[in-house]
DNA sequence: GTGCGCTTTACGGTTTTCCGTAAGGAAATA
DNA sequence: TATTTCCTTACGGAAAACCGTAAAGCGCAC
């Protein structure tokens, strides 16, 4: 089993429920970080001393407070941590249920195990760490379990998420094709990212901009 | 201190250290469930054995799955359950921390005291449990701490929660107007709902009905 | 009844979205 | 080089949002 275990959780009623998860694991060393720059500043100092961790057990959201913070999700952390050690296995362990942050999770940020928080999530825990450590692959806890070969989501890729950010913040089309055209994303004609919004109302049958937003904050694209 | 206390909380990492808690404070008989309907099922039971339940910690926010269910959040129980049971104490234990939502909770469904998950929500739950007992009115975590008397966040009533809800659903003027008519809500005047959401606009500093809508949906007003 | 204040509704002009069609341009193919 | 195909951009008309102003409706005091 795993020797050296960091999690990576700000609430303290949740972190509880996973060191005693880890404790009934017999993992011998366990150290708990509530925010994200902690944790990629053990793991740096664990790398100095030539005693890495093993596994990292992270959530993916982090309330903000008066600290002012380098990281400030989990994605940033994954992030930061791959650049540093890449050994390292990491198993995300989060409310978020919604299909396309989640496979991005797996395939841009190679984590190696994603467990949902529900009514039975220890254990589904337990058992991720148990198939990370025999080297399984896109482990996921059992109240998901969705095909990663349907394209939906996806085909849904960073530029459609520029767009919907943008539109979500009020910009117009003008604006965001002047936006695209500062940063030189291209395609930035208005016909064109009218084009690729119009595509995105049909994928996700909106009505219209407002209703768009809506569901795209829903699926917590944006 | 409370003879009988009652949980509802879905995740399970959550409701240990809850349970761990009320066990610190040397409470006699303390239940659990995960969904809200068996909540209201046990406090009914309750009652007609004449052993009520002193106080209710609740969760806001439970995830659906697989079980249909007649409450599906933490302010449709507490509704149910002041229908019932006029007596009983109520702590809403929640990550939720927009003041709009939590003034309504306080006024409108009259609980005693909301503790936001954190990270050191532990010791604030114990302290509000005591203050409850103690009889104390509107306890709040101190990581929170808002002024009451602020009316900003309270002057946004049900009619513009209407609006808003149809807005981010693709509705149109028009089609709010006549949905408005058809449900007898006042004013329903595309002119007058117009003006509403001009005014929602101005208030959260929006620059149109699409953003609007992203900044309704980040304040967790629909 | 009359006048006042407030809310609701109506109206008109401008901007933006919405949606189809078509032109322009670059890469691929023959 | 000519042709096809795909992607990008332009254009134009209808619908809806946007925004200010004016009129109508209504309760209320006098």
């Amino acid at each position: 089993m795993f020797k050296k275990v960091l999690v990576a959780e700000d609430l303290d009623t949740i972190s509880i429920a996973i060191i005693q998860a880890l404790e009934d694991l017999k993992i011998a060393v366990i150290d708990h970080v509530k925010y994200c720059d902690d944790a990629l500043l053990k793991i740096k100092k664990a790398l100095k001393e030539d005693d890495p961790y093993d596994l990292l057990i992270t959530d993916l959201s982090f309330k903000s407070d008066s600290r002012t913070v380098k990281l400030s999700n989990g994605e940033e952390l994954i992030e930061a941590v791959n650049k540093i050690d890449p050994e390292i296995k990491k198993i995300v362990f989060s409310i978020e249920d919604k299909s396309y942050r989640i496979k991005t999770l797996f395939n841009d940020f190679g984590i190696n195990a994603y467990v949902s928080k529900g009514r039975n999530s220890i254990n589904e825990l337990k058992k991720a760490i148990e198939k990370a450590y025999r080297n399984e692959e896109k482990i996921l806890s059992s109240d998901l379990s969705f095909n990663f070969n349907d394209k939906k989501l996806l085909e849904i890729e960073s530029y459609d998420i520029s767009i919907l950010k943008l539109l979500a913040q009020g910009y117009t089309l003008d604006q965001i094709s002047n936006e695209f055209k500062a940063k030189s994303i291209t395609p930035n004609g208005t016909s064109s990212i009218e084009k690729r919004i119009n595509k995105l109302k049909i994928y996700f049958k909106a009505n219209n901009n407002v209703h768009l937003i809506a569901i795209a904050k829903d699926f917590g694209l944006i």
